[in-house]
DNA sequence: CATATATGTCAACATCACTGTCGTATCTTC
DNA sequence: GAAGATACGACAGTGATGTTGACATATATG
């Protein structure tokens, strides 16, 4: 690790707080999605199927059209990794029971069991860091997080309780 | 947005607040990056040419095997990224001082532009959700990304008035 | 002198993303 | 019922980022 040399740009203690922020999330992305991408690897799959794995176990029904907001990336790119995950049986599709042109996803057993092996992983690294910080600071943590989030995703991801049931678009 | 349909997976509070912390973290970083990614698709450079960048600004003098510990990607990932960043005028090298294996990485002055300008976005972000959060919330958001961090990291990023000296490896 | 370290480089490859275009089934609206 | 919008899938091509493994060179250290 090097030291903070003469010449880095700390001019103000504010910058330095917003710098802070900022190496805080890099890190912790970088060694939350670290355990995970190891077990991916195993069997051949990255870190985009936990993705789609992930969301698809937690809204189950989930369209495509919904799946890619949330990810954000095109249609294209998921379409191929989901494709991946419904031929070797990890995600289950039928048809929307009102608009059938949907595609309602579900995980199978085989795609649950894999959900949960890998954000196992997080959930305790989560627990630990709750944990450890307190559940004051829990609070502080969600805050700053949440005000992270684009406006337009910020009720997305919102406690249970304050959350006002969202709404299919 | 879909519904939290019947069926999902929240047996105990305990569990939700988990995961609520895994997708606060997913969205978040998905949002914190979408921004100097599109500046940086302009200029043809990329995600990995902004941390890298952003660190050598960071640390002006860091070495490669340094930056490599950071970075958690390999020699040959990094050495094509800064061959680039040197190659076009954002980072110049120089040998070390005492070991002259070493090349001392500095962000140039186009270099040096070029970071803040990306990483201004970055800041403008957290010090709005330091400022909507308020100041007790940005205490405890510290304090649980450092529990997610792993442990022999820790110390690397840590407020600036706590901080013990890093020491080189 | 022998060995370890810091760094660079080459070749080959995988994953994840992108753009642009087109096709088909289905829903909605007039 | 025709026209247009929507949900989804698929093809072709491209690029960024990462990997492994092997090897080379300069330098430091015992």
């Amino acid at each position: 690790m090097p030291e903070l040399r003469p010449g880095m740009q700390h001019l103000f203690l504010r910058d330095e707080d917003l710098r802070l922020g900022i190496e805080l999330l890099f890190y912790a992305y970088r060694d939350f999605t670290g355990e995970p991408d190891r077990m991916l690897a195993q069997i051949g799959l990255g870190r985009a199927h936990h993705r789609v794995v992930y969301f698809v176990g937690r809204y189950p029904g989930i369209n495509v059209g919904e799946l890619l907001a949330i990810l954000r990336i095109t249609k294209q790119s998921l379409s191929r990794v989901l494709g991946e995950l419904v031929r070797e049986g990890y995600i289950a599709q039928k048809q929307g029971p009102v608009d059938r042109r949907q595609r309602r996803l579900e995980l199978t057993e085989k795609g649950a069991d894999l959900e949960r092996r890998l954000t196992e992983s997080q959930r305790r690294r989560f627990a630990a860091a709750y944990r450890a910080a307190g559940a004051g600071a829990v609070d502080g943590f969600k805050r700053v997080m949440q005000n992270l989030i684009d406006e337009r995703d910020r009720a997305k991801v919102a406690d249970i309780d304050t959350a006002k049931p969202p709404k299919r678009p």
